[in-house]
DNA sequence: ACCTGAACACCGTTCAAGT
DNA sequence: ACCTGAACACCGTTCAAGT
C-alpha cells in the first residue's frame, strides 16, 4: 500500500554530478559516486536517466544555460566593439571559474556529450547581431566564427596550461581581442575579399 | 635455455594504438585491443609501458612530431604574412586528416596526456620568429598566442561539428586569417597599446 | 627476458525481487 | 513507482608461474 517514494530528484542528481565534475573532472562523475551523493544506489539512477551518457548530457545542458546567462548582458551592450570585449572577458571568466564545466561543454569528444552545442541558439543569434553591426550583414557569420574560435581556443589552451612561454597571459588576451576588432574594421572589407580568394587557393591545393 | 624473446616492439605497440585511435577514438585504445593487434596479451604491454597513460603519452609524442613536420615548411616561408596563411592551412589540414589524433594532442583533459605540449619548442620558436617579423619583437609572443589560439579554436570546433549555422566554413577560415593578419599590421601597433590598457580594466573588474 | 592465465578492484548496466 | 542486491561484461593492473 506504500510504493517506494522518490528519495531524490532529477535536479539533485544533476547538482551532485556538477559538484563531482568540478572536484575531480569528468572521470569522477561515476554512477556510484553520483548515487551516493544523493543517498541512493547506482541502479536507481536509471529511473531518471537512460544511462551515464544521458546524465552527462543533462549536466552539459545545465552548464550551457549558465554560460548563456553569463554572456547575455555582454551581448546586449550597444557599442559592438565594446560588446566584443565584454563577451570575450565574460567567456574567459567563465572558463577560469569553472574549468571542468567549460571542458565538458567544449570537449572535443563527440561521444561524451553528443551533438556539440556550447553556444545556445540564443547566444549565437546575439553574437551574430553584434558582428553584423561591426562588419555588415554579409560577413557577420564569418566574423562571429572568428571571435568564437579565438575565444574558445585561447581559454581552452589557458585552462589546459598550454601557454608555457612566460609573458603575461592577460595581456595576450587583451592584445588579441583588440587586434581582432581592428582586423574586422569596415574599411578593410574590400581588401579582405581579395585576400579571401587567394586564401581559398592556398587551403585547397 | 631459451628465455622468451620479444614478439613485438615499442614502435609496433604505438602504431597499433595509433590505428585504434583513428578508428574508434581514445576509448578504443584499450590495453587488450592494442595487445591483440600486436599479437600479445594485455599484461605483456606492461613490460614496455608503465601503464595505459604512459602508452597514450608515447602516442601523443608520436603525433606531435608528425604535426611538427607538417608545419615546418610553412614556418620556414620567408614572407611572414604568407607564412601565417600557410601555417594555418597546414594546421587545419592536419586536424581534418587525423581528427582523433588532433583531439588527443589538444585534449582539454590534462589527466589524459599529462603536461600539454601540442606545439614542440621547435614549432613555438619558429612561430615566434615569424610573428616577430610581422609585429616586432615586443609583441611577438602575444601575436603568436593570438594565431595559435585562433587556429586551435577554429579547427577543434570544426572537427567537433560545432559550426552548425550553415555558411561556408572554408570562407570563414580564410576570412579570419586575413582579418587577423590585417589586425596585426604594424601601423596599428600604437593604437593597440592604448586599447590594451583599456582592455585590461575590463578583464579585471 | 619476455610472456601468460588467473585474480583483483573497478566500471556501467540489467533485472528480478522487494516495499 | 521507486529502490535494492546480485549478477554480467568490461576495464586497467598485478603477479606468480612458465619458457
Amino acid at each position: 500500500m506504500s510504493p517506494a517514494r522518490a528519495r531524490t530528484s532529477t535536479e539533485a542528481v544533476v547538482a551532485a554530478a556538477r559538484a563531482l565534475l568540478e572536484t575531480g573532472g569528468l572521470d569522477a562523475v561515476t554512477m556510484k559516486a553520483v548515487a551516493e551523493r544523493v543517498g541512493v544506489r547506482a541502479p536507481s539512477l536509471y529511473k531518471r536517466f537512460e544511462g551515464r551518457l544521458a546524465l552527462i548530457r543533462a549536466l552539459a545542458e545545465d552548464i550551457t544555460e549558465e554560460l548563456r546567462a553569463a554572456l547575455a548582458p555582454a551581448i546586449a551592450e550597444e557599442d559592438p566593439a565594446q560588446a566584443v570585449r565584454l563577451v570575450a572577458a565574460r567567456f574567459r571568466e567563465f572558463a577560469q571559474t569553472s574549468p571542468a564545466a567549460y571542458r565538458l561543454l567544449f570537449t572535443n569528444d563527440v561521444a561524451a556529450v553528443g551533438p556539440p552545442g556550447p553556444l545556445t541558439a540564443d547566444s549565437a543569434a546575439g553574437l551574430l547581431g553584434l558582428t553584423e553591426r561591426l562588419v555588415g550583414r554579409e560577413q557577420a557569420l564569418e566574423a562571429a566564427r572568428l571571435i568564437t574560435a579565438f575565444a574558445h581556443g585561447f581559454v581552452s589552451m589557458e585552462i589546459a596550461g598550454a601557454f608555457r612561454l612566460g609573458g603575461n597571459v592577460d595581456d595576450a588576451f587583451n592584445y588579441s581581442v583588440e587586434a581582432i576588432i581592428a582586423g574586422l574594421a569596415p574599411q578593410r572589407r574590400s581588401a579582405l575579399k581579395h585576400a579571401r580568394a587567394r586564401g581559398r587557393t592556398i587551403a585547397v591545393r
